[in-house]
DNA sequence: CGCGGCAGTCAAAGCGCTTTGGAAGTTTGG
DNA sequence: CCAAACTTCCAAAGCGCTTTGACTGCCGCG
């Protein structure tokens, strides 16, 4: 069993003072480097770790970012881009030497939990996830003076924040654009949540590809929900089942895209041939969209990538705080995400509304 | 903006001792129930908190659980169960008032990553995930002499730890035994990471269930990796392409699953007709195997329970050692896994190897 | 009336670290 | 040879909370 040493045992094993050892380990100049050196190998042999909530009691920082994960009242669903953003952004902590903190909260309080993580005091700062079209949060955390980075956007905040975004707008233009130039007209669109904001830009940039060919959106297309396998199959199923069926989808991640293929397949037609996809891809890494040519047709862009730049910038905001630099202005970075060709699409074929009836 | 208070003004304001609020608020018999409800209305009014840091450096006890999440550093992957599983386990967390502290890391180092955490005294407790065959980890917290609880078991490592597993080995006898009942002879397993345990013990029931009916598991038969989509897919395609294919799959997780449902349709051949599979099904939320007829025949075990219940073992363990009932022995959990038919599995149609040559 | 007992409150000591404000010891320069 | 200037170390004061031990009234009992 291995005894828990603290400083005060330490600095008396090595007959100096706590401030000494403490110096010493911390790396300030007031200490001589054979004693620094001698400090650092005692602590190495005796594996002693200063204690993390007396450290930062008594720095006030307590080195520990907080993320609060969302999970649908409604389906009880988590997410899984999360696994991904949480080891791209974990990297970087863990790098600057900050721990994680990861709350699990039901949607509906939100609220409650991100007032309790900042008057306890408990984080340095936190990063916001999956905001909605008017996130209640950002006043909130703004008014609570704690640092905090948005990953999205939320469209009817008013006011300047920090956040990190995916041009979801553009992206979806270009997907449905893409679809347009290969001849198809009938689009349907499977979206994320309603209340989501980068559901709603994701519409938009959606509704502007086809108003810029001159066809008005048709509501029988689009879809919002969460983003499941099964919903994917199922409003897929339904949609091909009808006497107008669309001929591409634009589908919001690969997950749902998977039941799409899936329901493509079960209406006895070919995908990427009867039926075209483009796919919004986070680039999950257990879901590799890759390969020569791979399956999905996709605007991609790295969940995993984002989680890490959200941590660096929260890291960077915290940094400055630090030094007293409180009006730097805010922090937005928009990232462009990148269009592949896979498998999943293909021209119009005229006949293809036939031989389904 | 919020001005955050503390003990001392909170006690100043009220005119009374800190002693007596901190009693107060924490439900000491010591306080007047006329004292105590004026001290919590004005707690509330200026929305006090007491400072973590503070509280878990006098207590002693930190109210934190971590979970360090492996993420292999050659797929760079994070095996997506760790969100539901997290899920699961964060719920339990917050109904008791404990946080959970999250290391996302690179499975070469989590022995580091461990002493840390324990030594830094962060954390009142911890959950090993993944365990492998002999996983150095569980003799390392013993002697570390922290409280912590395993999902898994790790086979190579004799004496007692507290764990929580699901029965692998019969969940794949069972799975093997269906496909054999149907009368299906060339049975893949598409298998976990050969390192890690629950992957050994599924393969002893598959290779036991065959035994049982007198057949030798065939070594070509058998795949081991990271349980991708892709992974899935190249496995099935290649085996399916072989002069003496399988006609049935055991696959460890719905994930790669997909992957073989794909293979099956690019080779032309039905899916739960020509080709049978059942499944390892962990549950996921977004990954729903279920409906009138579920897609996959499957065994599950929902990993979020998993979650949910480790969680309630290992904060069970704490209070425990802290009323000081250090020996009560170690807590074991064998939850089992429960068959269900869905679509994916069919009788052997003898013709069908002809067919496909 | 006096004393034990109890309810309600408080001052002060810690938890393990950082950091301030010296105090020694050592070197330098006039 | 002594003052000044470093260098190297230390004692002690906090950080914000809990908890121990003591203290003050006030009641009831002999």
């Amino acid at each position: 069993m291995i005894s828990c040493m603290n400083l005060k045992q330490l600095s008396e094993k090595l007959g100096l003072s706590q401030t000494t050892v403490s110096r010493a380990l911390n790396g300030y100049p007031e200490v001589s480097e054979a004693t620094r050196h001698k400090v650092r190998k005692a602590a190495e042999a005796h594996s002693y770790r200063p204690n993390t909530r007396a450290k930062s009691l008594a720095t006030g920082r307590s080195m520990t970012i907080a993320h609060v994960v969302p999970v649908s009242s409604k389906h009880e669903m988590v997410n899984p881009i999360f696994a991904d953003f949480i080891a791209g952004a974990g990297e970087e902590y863990s790098r600057a030497g900050y721990d994680l903190l990861l709350s699990v909260v039901a949607d509906s309080d939100h609220e409650r939990v991100y007032r309790d993580i900042a008057t306890r005091q408990v984080v340095d700062g936190l990063i916001v996830q999956a905001p909605t079209l008017t996130d209640t949060r950002i006043p909130m955390l703004q008014d609570l003076d704690i640092p905090f980075v948005v990953h999205g956007r939320s469209s009817g905040i008013i006011g300047a924040y920090n956040w990190l975004d995916v041009n979801n707008r553009r992206a979806f233009e270009r997907a449905t654009g893409l679809l347009l130039d290969l001849g198809h007209r009938r689009i349907a669109l499977l979206n994320g949540l309603a209340t989501m904001d980068f559901a709603h830009r994701r519409n938009d940039g959606y509704t502007r590809a086809l108003l810029e060919r001159g066809i008005a959106a048709d509501p029988e297309l689009i879809a919002h929900d969460e983003m499941t396998e099964n919903y994917g199959f199922e409003v897929a199923r339904r949609m091909l089942s009808t006497s107008n069926p669309p001929t591409a989808f634009v589908v919001s991640s690969i997950i749902p895209a998977i039941g799409v293929r899936r329901a493509i397949n079960k209406a006895g037609l070919v995908f990427g041939r009867d039926v075209s996809i483009v796919i919004h891809d986070d680039d999950l890494s257990y879901f590799r969209n890759t390969g020569d040519v791979p399956l999905f047709t996709a605007v991609r862009s790295s969940v995993r990538e984002a989680g890490q730049r959200c941590a660096a910038m929260l890291l960077e905001i915290i940094r400055r705080r630090e030094e007293g630099l409180r009006n730097e202005g805010p922090m937005q970075t928009l990232m462009e995400a990148e269009l592949t060709i896979g498998q999943s699409t293909g021209p119009l074929i005229p006949s293809a509304a036939k031989l389904r009836s």
